[in-house]
DNA sequence: ATGGCCGTGAAACACGGA
């Protein structure tokens, strides 16, 4: 069973980009963010045509969250993070596929730092943190797949100063991102690819996709009773040097003997 | 020190992104 989890940057800008990555990979399961559509803006026959079930969460311009399930339809189980009535932004969804709970996030950048947009970051990161530990102990196996919007490491980002003031790498980011490893959660491709510089972004700006100069932002948190079955993991790079592509790569796990 | 490249919404440029 491969799921995957890609930042599309507008699902309908980039449907063709989508459409070609389904057919040549076939994942099973697709965690999607930054979708920049609202409900009813959202592709659902091209998407069921493709041979996929899906729910969603959207919103005007920005943010919006999916699942996509082949030949399933995901049992919805939340379409917010808990923890605040006040906060509309569509960044959280949550739905049942083959045994196994689903979260496609879409954490806060928290540009510029410090300032209001950072302290909604790391306030959005305490909330995912405890409904993570509320997940973890009900014992099931959980996938947090998403963009977290946190370099979790210096290797995880290309040898430059240029990202020094940046929300993505400030210690507070990490630390939010750490505190949900010492609950438990493997970070798969850390898991798998221990040695490798692994990059899921490059900025559009600065001919960073052609230098390499990439991040990794986007992460797959595995429950202990999926991390079991954790078999392989990578990133589809070359999406992201096609035309019209998204800003980051798809990225995917494969779980081999699920379901059970 | 700055802006650099994009998408959306709106109809020029503001805003968010990372």
């Amino acid at each position: 069973m491969k799921i995957a989890t890609f930042n599309i940057n507008g699902i309908n800008k980039r449907l063709d980009n989508l459409l070609e990555w389904l057919g040549e990979t076939e994942p099973d399961v697709v965690c999607l963010q930054e979708l920049k559509a609202t409900d009813a803006q959202f592709p659902r026959s091209a998407v069921e045509g493709a041979g996929y079930g899906a729910v969603w969460r959207g919103q005007s311009a920005w943010n919006g969250v999916a699942i996509l399930a082949r030949g399933a339809e995901p049992v919805l189980t939340r379409q917010e993070l808990p923890g605040d009535p006040s906060d509309t932004q569509a960044r959280y969804i949550e739905a049942a596929v083959n045994g196994i709970l689903i979260a496609s996030l879409y954490a806060p950048n928290g540009n510029p730092q410090p300032g209001p947009k950072f302290t909604y970051k790391l306030a959005w990161m305490k909330r995912l943190e405890a409904h993570a530990g509320e997940l973890l102990s009900a014992g099931v196996p959980i996938v947090l797949a998403g963009d977290y919007n946190v370099v979790p490491e210096p290797r995880d980002i290309y040898p430059t100063r240029s990202y020094d003031d940046n929300a993505l790498v400030q210690p507070q980011s990490r630390v939010a991102f750490a505190g949900l490893l010492a609950q438990g959660w493997v970070d798969a491709i850390r898991e798998i690819l221990p040695g490798e510089t692994v990059y899921t972004f490059w900025d559009y700006r600065r001919n960073r996709w052609q230098r390499n100069a990439g991040l990794r932002l986007d992460h797959f948190l595995l429950s202990p009773k999926v991390a079991r079955f954790l078999a392989d993991a990578g990133v589809d790079s070359n999406t992201r040097g096609r035309p019209n592509a998204s800003d980051h790569a798809p990225t995917w796990i494969e779980l081999n003997g699920w379901p059970e």
